[in-house]
DNA sequence: TGATACCTACCTATCGATAGGTAATTAACA
DNA sequence: TGTTAATTACCTATCGATAGGTAGGTATCA
């Protein structure tokens, strides 16, 4: 049985994800779980540990799916692949951004906490990144920065056209330019 | 002298841009211009008709800047150049986003207005690129899809991490496989 | 005189947050 | 073992602040 602090933070992080930090209140989510904001206060004090939590989660669960980023046996190909796809999933379940990229856009105005976990999450995937690439010698013309990049921009373009097209776009050009 | 109107435009689009199109109330912008929320109404009676106006200023102002995307003495390194140099220009005034970046990424919760208008600034921007590479030819890896969707994340990146290095990265990327 | 561009004054709805209370469970101890 | 103390997880009710929006008045000008 999943705790309520758990379906809190589920509730959470679809909201934070479809309507950004501004667009989701503590009603909101009462409402969702049938019972009282000031229940929801309960768990999380302030709406600034609220928004750190789901953030930090959120950062844990993509960096466990995406699994090591030196194991030996994979390729940069395969270990590429398995973070398009982390980008992929995270877009088809209900045809929303990525969190941290919602919530980065307006970082300055953020709580400071969260503002804070979002940038932990940039700095993480980064690095992650980098690892994964690292094999690949001079001869890549792969960059984890622009990697990131692309796979964040597509995103939003893929949500605000509602079409699916342009994060597929580009999975295909990483596919092709990271090897056979 | 500038027009109230437009004045209410620029605070507008600063504050969109910064705080997502929630972050901003009418007596936000009364107060920024010392004047009263009533009369902000008076020029833009519903948030949906101020969101609309300020996305679809933002789109002319950026098809102005980039300028023709098929002008004969133009190379594609120096149309992708003038674009990518908007894009930094734009993070440049107030380290803050793209504002179709911010409000694209919330875009099924946004008003249907702004909604369209956001959908309008893409398509817009993705055939102005298109054109810019058409010339080409089949040898090109270069893809307008892929283009925009780095530039909208590294401008993400850049403001979410307060470094523009992110931005300056797919810069250099571009520049290097826009040819010599 | 009649637009234009403001104003005062207000409305309803909602926000994050708090105070104070309650039933049910768990821990500590005589 | 039975009693007491504390904790957990909610509740009702309310706070001050703020949101978008409106009705109606006023000053300025062609």
């Amino acid at each position: 049985m999943i705790s309520k602090r758990d379906q809190i933070l589920d509730i959470a992080e679809r909201g934070y994800r479809q309507g950004g930090f501004a667009g989701l209140s503590f009603r909101d989510i009462a409402a969702a779980l049938d019972m009282k904001s000031a229940s929801v206060h309960y768990h999380f004090p302030h709406k600034e540990d609220l928004g750190k939590a789901v953030v930090e989660r959120y950062t844990d669960n993509l960096l466990d799916n995406l699994g090591a980023p030196d194991a030996a046996d994979d390729s940069v190909k395969i270990r590429l692949a398995r973070l398009v796809e982390a980008y992929r999933a995270a877009y088809a379940e209900g045809e929303s951004s990525c969190l941290c990229a919602v919530l980065g856009s307006v970082s300055p105005q953020l709580p400071p906490a969260v503002q804070e976990a979002v940038n932990s999450y940039f700095t993480r995937l980064m690095t992650w990144t980098e690892t994964a690439l690292a094999e690949d010698g001079p001869s890549a013309n792969l960059n984890a920065s622009h990697i990131i990049s692309a796979l964040q921009g597509a995103m939003i373009l893929s949500v605000a056209m509602g079409d699916a097209r342009y994060l597929d776009q580009v999975a295909e050009d990483l596919a092709e330019k990271s090897g056979i």
